[in-house]
RNA sequence: GGAGAAAUGCCAGAGUGGUCGAAUGGACUGGUCUUGAAAACCAGCGUACCGCAAGGUACCGGGGGUUCGAAUCCCUCUUUCUCCGCCA
């Protein structure tokens, strides 16, 4: 969410960031600052009237506490109309917020200045590449053949127990699986991430703090018994962990890291490019998480990036980083990279992570500040991204490291997996 | 799942209808004292919103109600704790 405040101030320049989305905001800020004009209005007058009726119970106290009751019966009789008056102020103030939350939900991040304005992914500049694609003298099979044949991941298992899109891994698929999952949260740890094990669901509240509600409300399962959510990405408990916080001073700086499965419900999207491990339901990832001052959220991120480039190289794969242009970042981000992994099985990019900046608009939500220098509460920065998710990094060692003899397993795995042939 | 108890500021903990935004202690911040520290003493010490300001409003787990007036009474929800049952 955006602030209120910088919408009453900085108008213009948040029309003009938004229209690097292709979304048109200004009839929606418009009506949001005359609402807003209307409810400040309102609300002096209700809480004008309020002190007045404060004033009245409290003479009504003394006068009853001297005995002179019949004096402050009669002032009894005055208070009727100033309750009513501030019933009615209230009513309308209670609308006017509800107009004005409503608009504020519809408006998306702004996007940093290096953003570019674009519509799709189409549009997306590459900052960096790194390696070549790998060249075969056979025909690669995609992974979701490489799997079957080696056995690795059962998908008609997955199907039988719950649906598509939850793949059961097998044998040597589930131990390089848990030997990802390990490596990630090693070199995580090594770059002072704080590892966490939290909760695969969560409640409501989280969900708005971090963004995912009301937007993505349908993409989310719920459990309607007891209303609460399966995360899709362990930035939901991560960064709701620090809902609320108010750091003392300015000089702090928060990583953490966790290994979860995320849920998706992935309604809505097209079935031609999901075979195999490209789109699931349910898959894990290994998460970071920022929360920086405002002016280290840009080293932060450089930090971030060049964390996920360390894990990629790390396993031998060759990439290419994207900064999204303004129509493909999130709604709730400032700016996006993607890391993308060539598959010359699939002949195709496939988007490994994802590593964002959210400037303020997630603390707007969780109430996430610091005290300043001048001690005033400013809001902090967040920032989160995958390193990594397991299935298309799955998919890409399978198709990448494929040999005729079989799949060779990174050497910075060994250890984790036990084995170095598949 | 059954029975009971509780939820107050950073922490502990008072407060059962009226100058209570809330005693007291601790922690913390500043000061005095000290070569320095400790101790002692003095002062300060929640958040948010509206307002140029003065100031005002709201918040004692959440929501609702009674009342001129609610931390205090009533309803409801949530959470925590104890005991019993079940169980990894």
């Amino acid at each position: 969410m955006l602030e209120i405040q910088r919408i009453r101030n900085d108008k213009n320049s948040i029309i003009e960031g938004l229209k690097k989305r292709h979304f048109n905001a200004e009839s929606i800020i418009d009506e949001l600052l005359s609402i807003d004009e209307k409810w400040r209005i309102y609300k002096s007058q209700m809480e004008t009237t309020a002190s007045e009726l404060n004033q009245l119970s409290k003479e009504i106290g003394i006068l009853f506490r001297e005995g002179k009751a019949d004096e402050a019966n009669a002032i009894k009789g005055q208070t009727a109309e100033l309750k009513a008056r501030e019933a009615d102020l209230k009513e309308k103030v209670e609308a006017f917020e509800a107009q004005i939350q409503e608009r504020m939900y519809q408006l998306p991040n702004v996007p940093n200045e290096l953003v570019k304005a674009g519509k799709s992914e189409e549009d997306n500049e590459m900052v960096e590449a790194h390696g070549e694609p790998v060249q075969f003298n056979f025909t690669p099979l995609p992974h979701w053949e490489l799997a079957t044949k080696l056995n690795l991941i059962d998908f008609e298992l997955g199907v039988k127990i719950t649906g598509a899109g939850f793949p059961v891994y097998i044998g040597k698929g589930a131990k390089l699986q848990r030997a990802l999952i390990g490596f990630f949260l090693e070199e995580a740890a090594a770059a002072g991430y704080a590892e966490h094990q939290v909760p695969h669901v969560v409640n409501e509240t989280s969900g708005y703090g971090t963004g995912q509600l009301p937007d993505k409300e349908g993409q989310m399962y719920h459990i309607g018994d007891d209303d609460l959510y399966l995360i899709p990405t362990g930035e939901v408990p991560l960064t709701n962990m620090y809902r609320g916080a108010m750091f003392p001073d300015d000089n702090f700086s928060i990583k953490l890291t966790g290994h979860t499965p995320c849920f998706r419900r992935e309604a809505g999207s097209y079935g031609a490019h999901v075979r195999g491990l490209n789109r699931l339901h349910q898959f894990d990832k290994v998460e970071i998480v920022r929360i920086e001052h405002p002016s280290n959220s840009e080293r932060a991120l450089n930090e971030m990036l060049d964390h996920v480039k360390g894990l990629l190289q790390k396993l031998g794969l060759q990439y290419r980083v994207l900064r999204l242009c303004g129509g493909d970042t999130g709604f709730a981000a400032a700016m996006t990279y993607d890391f993308e992994v060539f598959s010359a099985a699939q002949e195709k990019w496939l988007e490994v992570s994802s590593v964002s900046r959210f400037d303020t608009f997630q603390s707007t939500r969780l109430k996430l500040r610091f005290k300043n220098a001048d001690k005033k509460s400013q809001l902090c920065h967040t920032l989160n991204g995958s390193a990594l998710a397991l299935p298309r990094i799955m998919a890409a060692i399978l198709e990448n490291h494929q040999t005729e003899e079989g799949i060779i397993i990174p050497n910075a795995l060994h250890k984790y997996t036990g084995f170095k042939t598949i």
